[in-house]
DNA sequence: TCTCCTGCCACGTTTGAAGCGC
DNA sequence: AGCGCTTCAAACGTGGCAGGAG
């Protein structure tokens, strides 16, 4: 159940003096996070999770639902959600699994869903499980409802993030930490391919509960009236009842049971540049060298979701990544905090956009982010372009210095957990 | 011919307004 | 007037299906 594993330094020594930023600094870097429904998700893994994605938009189920500990009570946290590529390849559904088709299609405008409570405090978030319930899914790359627009037929996972900010406009300014669950993988479709997926969805989703097929599905007989669609509809049964017989096996079995997959040309760089990216355990009190490391290179993410190279590179080209979230946002959301003086954003945080800004120094206003905001009509944020560190300067003695010692500390590859800590949008989207 | 996408359908769940009683 | 409970209809979410596009 547990999906993060413990943290660890991946640093020896004591952080430098400039960067012990304070206790907060350390909890920070023990943020927990725990999927719920764990063993649904796995049921549908194993048989390989689909996801239907509309026109006007699609709810994800299972649905992504998350609980979350090791945060600061008063300080307020932001939650995000996006959707990145498995890897850089377009599936078909044939003879009961999936095979490769071809490279994927270019990626659709990248967008972040925002959870409605966001921002709150660290209390809120951490005094009950945190449901993505509403967090839909499209493909149409027109979208205006700021649902996450995926490509039919291609493989994807959540990806959820933590910030510690105050609001919105600061969430550009703090620091991180991201979470992956692997169960949780799903390949995006317009219609149910695996029959047994379809089984699964209808026995466990409450919406869907007239087509199981235990009495309720009476009515939906009775008020058939063609022949021919009840004729259709026995064929899905025997369809359906069939797939139930097969013996349990997963379209996706070769790549679990090598830990790779075998079907995908190019699979061991695109799992390489996955694990990477996700498997970095480090308190916040080093984010510099994280955020450094993002910075300097490719990120890990966007070349995975660039797989389209089948290089596992893709250019620096900025994207737009938006933050979206439900349009019917609760206003009851939590209110002003009832601690004491709450813990902002602290240096480190600075620090962490000192690198990323430094980092992308070379490529001025890189970042155009948007922000598809349910209050109000989408806006660009200038916060949240890429500055200058003349424009912003921390305000903190916080400097190149820690650009300069940068280190690439090896990665810890833990069992299950999968965390890593970066700056906000310095690597997705793009 | 095949694959994939779209619009529509019927059904169940959720939600919120309206009505009622205390 | 205020509160709590119940009822009911509209809105929403779901998978199935037919038909169309490429």
């Amino acid at each position: 159940m547990q999906s993060i594993r413990e943290l660890k330094s991946n640093f020896s020594g004591p952080p430098p003096a400039s960067m012990a930023a304070g206790p907060d600094a350390y909890l920070q870097g023990s943020i927990r996070m725990t999927l719920e429904d764990l063993d649904l998700w796995k049921t549908f893994h194993e048989i390989g999770t689909e996801m239907i994605i509309t026109k006007p938009g699609r709810r994800m189920f299972p649905h992504c639902k998350v609980s979350l500990s090791g945060l600061i009570p008063c300080a307020k946290y932001i939650l995000l959600v996006d959707m990145v590529p498995e890897d850089g390849f377009r599936y078909k559904w044939n003879k009961e699994k999936w095979e490769v088709a071809g490279k994927a299609e270019p990626q659709p405008p990248c967008r972040t869903y925002l959870h409605p409570d966001s921002p709150a405090l660290g209390s809120h978030w951490m005094k009950q499980s945190i449901s993505f319930l509403k967090l839909k899914l499209t493909n149409n790359t027109l979208d205006q409802h700021g649902h996450i627009i995926l490509h039919s037929m291609h493989r994807y996972h959540p990806r959820f993030h933590v910030v510690q900010a105050d609001d919105l406009f600061s969430v550009r300014w703090s620091v991180f930490q991201t979470f992956t669950f692997p169960e949780t993988s799903f390949t995006a479709v317009t219609a149910y391919q695996n029959t047994r997926i379809t089984k699964l969805k209808i026995d466990h989703n409450p919406f869907a509960k007239g087509f199981r097929d235990e009495g309720t599905s009476k009515k939906r007989w009775v008020s058939m009236t063609g022949a021919v669609i009840a004729l259709h509809t026995a064929k899905t049964e025997l369809k359906i009842k069939d797939a139930v017989k097969e013996e349990r096996y997963s379209p996706w079995g070769a790549e679990r049971q090598q830990g790779v997959r075998t079907d995908s040309p190019a699979e061991a760089d695109a799992r390489d540049i996955y694990n990477a990216e996700q498997l970095v355990p480090a308190p916040a009190a080093y984010q510099p060298y994280r955020a450094h490391e993002y910075g300097k290179s490719p990120s890990p993410s966007s070349s995975v979701g660039s797989g389209i190279s089948g290089s596992g590179r893709r250019s620096f080209e900025p994207r737009v990544p938006e933050i979206s979230a439900v349009p019917d946002h609760d206003s009851s959301k939590p209110g002003p905090s009832h601690c004491g003086p709450q813990h902002l954003p602290g240096p480190q945080d600075y620090s962490g956009v000192l690198n990323m800004s430094m980092a992308q120094a070379g490529k001025p206003g890189v970042i155009g982010h948007h922000i598809y905001s349910p209050y109000g009509s989408e806006q660009p944020l200038a916060q949240w372009s890429g500055p200058g560190p003349a424009q912003y300067p921390p305000p903190h003695p916080l400097t190149a210095d820690y650009t300069s010692q940068a280190v690439h500390h090896g990665y810890h590859h833990g069992n299950v957990g999968e965390w890593s800590q970066y700056p906000l949008f310095s690597y997705s989207c793009w």
